[in-house]
DNA sequence: GTGGTCTAGACCACG
DNA sequence: GTGGTCTAGACCACT
């Protein structure tokens, strides 16, 4: 797993760590069970507080991806992550709103739209294979 | 058009401003040409700080939404919002990747993910019609 | 509201502090919509560091009790705390659980048990009156 | 007997150790005077570090619920546990203080309370008859 | 050596 | 002036 941050990016630090771990998990790259860094290490690793690696965890553990086991440490979700209930799905609703709204003005039908979506999900399909 | 903002929502006025004025421009409720009020006068609807307002406005000025003219006031860009180009939807991939990662990792599959921004296009398609 | 935090005891300063803060809630000493200070200015008050301020208010932000408007600073919940829901009552019983296990060992019998809540219930029955 | 932990769970294992046997004393299933595991053989039998048992036991002993002989091992208390004093009580109070603060901002009243608390009990009740 | 807690000081975005 | 983020360094509990 290659962690790459833009710490000129006005996303939080954490959050683009979050968001790459999940990449990673899609992409199957980190499986179910899966070991992750200790804090330390992957603070020391990225060149990166501890601390900001700790929210990153922190927010994983509490969106169901990770747990954190005393004896084996960080790992990836070994029954996989819960799965989509209504509430995250009303959630995504809500995020992905205002990014239709702005391409519909920009000229953009529902057809050009679902394709840059299939372009993203194509990213994570060929991975699937193997790895 | 009606105003809603959330001030409990860890998004920011101004983005909630900004993102609002987009969508009545997606629905057609505010069209090409269109006059918006004036700063001070939203800010005192709405009830909140002109440098929100004002920073929304500048942000959809940038966006190339609206045009600010010293005399004319603000106004709904005549020409229509610019179309989305290659810069445009480079973003919008960035912007989408890691919610379409988080969709996997809870098990959505592509058309589910589809089904759902289908979803909310056609509640702008059913504001095409008319006003 | 007075906050009496025990530096000695091994009970996290940021779980003291919010511990105390729903017990002025419950006791109606803090009434929804009411104003708690801002985190600065607590943490200057107690003599503790603003984040471990920050910490107990994120939790109480997580639990419902609390809400972080921007316009308004940090506010009790308007609309009162959510209510128990089945969830909660688990979560309670497991927590329960090993009390009532360790007081049925040192001889107590069910109604003392109950006598002992009824007391701590007692305590917040009073306030409920006046202030 | 027979132990289930939690690795994940926020609460030291050594707690949850203490804590089980603390329930099998108060169901009966463990007896005054039986004999526990020794240190070395839990922790093999568990799969858990030595020192972790160790301090659940030194926990156990040090609250009157066994006693470490160095030649006969590791003994349920014969003369039961010692009964709750003025101390415990005070200290139990102190403990379920903040559950009830919660559960009354969450609008439990007493009864729901006492009704939840007697569910625990009824637990410990149905082995009392029999082993 | 692990994660959890606390402190302290700095900068920024927001309103 | 507010909360949010990041850094840094220290101590402790747990295993």
């Amino acid at each position: 797993m290659q962690i790459k941050l833009d710490f000129e990016s006005d996303e939080p630090i954490y959050t683009q760590l979050t968001q790459q771990i999940i990449t990673s998990i899609a992409k199957k790259e980190l499986l179910p069970g899966e070991r992750l860094p200790s804090v330390r290490a992957l603070a020391a690793d990225i060149g990166i507080n501890l601390h900001t690696v700790n929210k990153a965890y922190q927010q994983l553990k509490q969106g169901g991806f990770i747990l954190i086991h005393r004896q084996r440490g960080v790992v990836v979700n070994p029954d996989g992550t819960p799965h989509a209930d209504q509430t995250y799905k009303e959630e995504l609703l809500k995020k992905l709103h205002p990014f239709i709204a702005e391409s519909i003005c920009r000229g953009m039908n529902e057809d050009e739209f679902q394709q840059l979506c299939s372009h993203i999900f194509s990213e994570f399909k060929v991975q699937e294979g193997g790895k």
